[in-house]
DNA sequence: CAATCCCATTGTCTTACGTCA
DNA sequence: AATGACGTAAGACAATGGGAT
C-alpha cells in the first residue's frame, strides 16, 4: 500500500487478483501534467501517462472560470456588501451564494447556532424578488475559497464536523456547502481516478495483445521447424524426458539427479510427469516482456 | 434514528462555435 | 472580408435527492 502522500489523487486499481492493485498517486499542485503510478510489485520511476487537471489546464473550464473570476477580481461568493449589490446584482450574475436550501438538509441540519447564523448571512445578499424564490442560483467559488478547499481536501479528503464548521466558517459558507464541495471533489478524484484506470488497462490490454501476437508467431515458426526434415535427421534419438508440471523440472526416470533419487519421480511425489517432446530446451524458455515489464521502466 | 457518504441527476453558468445580417 | 448579434452545444460544477452504511 501506497501511503497517500500529499493526498493529491491517490489511485488505486483492484484486479481481480488481490496482489495486483494498482495505486496511483496524483499531485495536481505538485506535478502538474504527469502523474506517477505505483503497482505492487513494481514501481515506475517514470510517469505512465500524462494526467492533466483541470486547474492545470489551461483549455480547461476551471482554469477558465479561475481566470475569469481572477481578472474580474470579484469574489462570487463573499457575503455582499452594498457596494456589492449595487455593482453586481443582475438577475444572472453569479455574485450570489443563493441557492435553495435541501429539503433532506434542513432536516438534517436543524437550524441552530453557528450554522444557522451561516445560514441566515448566506441569505442576506437575496434580493427581495429572489427572496421567495425557491430555484437554486448558480455560484461559483472564488479562487481564493477554490484554493482554500483544495488545500484542505489535501490534508484530508472528508471532514468531520467541527472541520466541516471551521472551514465553512473560515470561507464565508454554509457547512452544508463545504460538504458538498468535499462531496463533488471526491466524485471529481474518483471519476479522474477511472479514466488513469481505465488508461492503464487499455494499455495492459495492447500488451497483451502484443505478446500474444508475438507468442502465436513463435508458435508457427516451431511448428516450421518442427515440420522440416532436415530437423528431424539432425536430431539425436529421442530419450524419454517427463517436466513436472507443477514445478516445470525435467526429470530423467529410473535414474538419479547429483546422485540421490529425484523427489519427482518419488513415489511421494504427487505430480505426474508430463512426457515432453525432446526438442523442448531443458533451459527455462525466455518469455518476452508482459504488459507489466513493458510499462516497467528499464534501468 | 441521525449523520454522513456515495451516486446519479439536475440546474446554472460560461465558453466556443456556427450562422446570419 | 470583417464585424457584431444571436442561438446553441458542450463542459464544468454547485446543488439536490435517494439509497446505503
Amino acid at each position: 500500500m501506497v501511503e497517500k502522500e500529499d493526498l493529491g489523487l491517490s489511485l488505486s486499481l483492484s484486479v481481480p487478483q488481490n496482489q495486483h492493485s494498482l495505486q496511483l498517486n496524483l499531485m495536481p499542485s505538485l506535478v502538474p501534467s504527469t502523474a506517477s503510478s505505483s503497482l505492487s510489485g513494481f514501481t515506475p520511476q517514470k510517469p505512465l501517462w500524462n494526467v492533466t487537471f483541470p486547474s492545470s489546464d489551461p483549455n480547461s473550464d476551471l482554469f477558465r472560470a479561475e481566470t475569469r473570476s481572477f481578472l474580474r477580481g470579484i469574489d462570487v461568493n463573499r457575503l455582499p456588501s452594498t457596494a456589492d449589490c449595487e455593482e453586481e446584482a443582475g438577475a444572472s450574475s453569479p455574485n450570489s451564494t443563493i441557492s435553495s436550501i435541501s429539503g433532506k438538509r434542513s432536516e438534517r441540519e436543524g437550524i441552530n447556532g453557528e450554522e444557522h447564523e451561516m445560514e441566515r448571512a448566506s441569505s442576506r445578499g437575496i434580493s427581495d424578488e429572489e427572496d421567495g424564490d425557491t430555484s437554486r442560483k448558480k455560484l461559483r467559488l472564488s479562487k481564493d475559497q477554490a484554493a482554500i478547499l483544495e488545500e484542505s481536501f489535501k490534508e484530508h479528503n472528508t471532514l468531520n464536523p467541527k472541520q466541516k464548521s471551521a472551514l465553512a466558517k473560515q470561507l464565508g459558507l454554509r457547512p452544508r456547502q463545504v460538504e458538498v464541495w468535499f462531496q463533488n471533489r471526491r466524485a471529481r478524484t474518483k471519476l479522474k481516478q477511472t479514466e488513469v484506470d481505465c488508461e492503464f488497462l487499455k494499455r495492459c490490454c495492447e500488451n497483451l495483445t502484443d505478446e500474444n501476437r508475438r507468442l502465436q508467431k513463435e508458435v508457427q515458426e516451431l511448428r516450421a521447424l518442427k515440420l522440416s526434415p532436415q530437423f528431424y535427421m539432425q536430431m539425436t534419438p529421442p530419450t524419454t524426458l517427463t517436466m513436472c508440471p507443477s514445478c516445470e523440472r525435467v526429470g530423467v526416470p529410473s535414474s538419479t539427479v547429483d546422485g540421490r533419487p529425484h523427489s519427482h519421480m518419488g513415489p511421494a511425489h504427487h505430480h505426474r510427469p508430463t512426457p515432453i517432446s525432446p526438442w523442448a530446451p531443458a533451459a527455462p524458455i525466455t518469455r518476452g516482456p508482459t504488459p507489466f515489464d513493458v510499462l516497467r521502466p528499464r534501468s
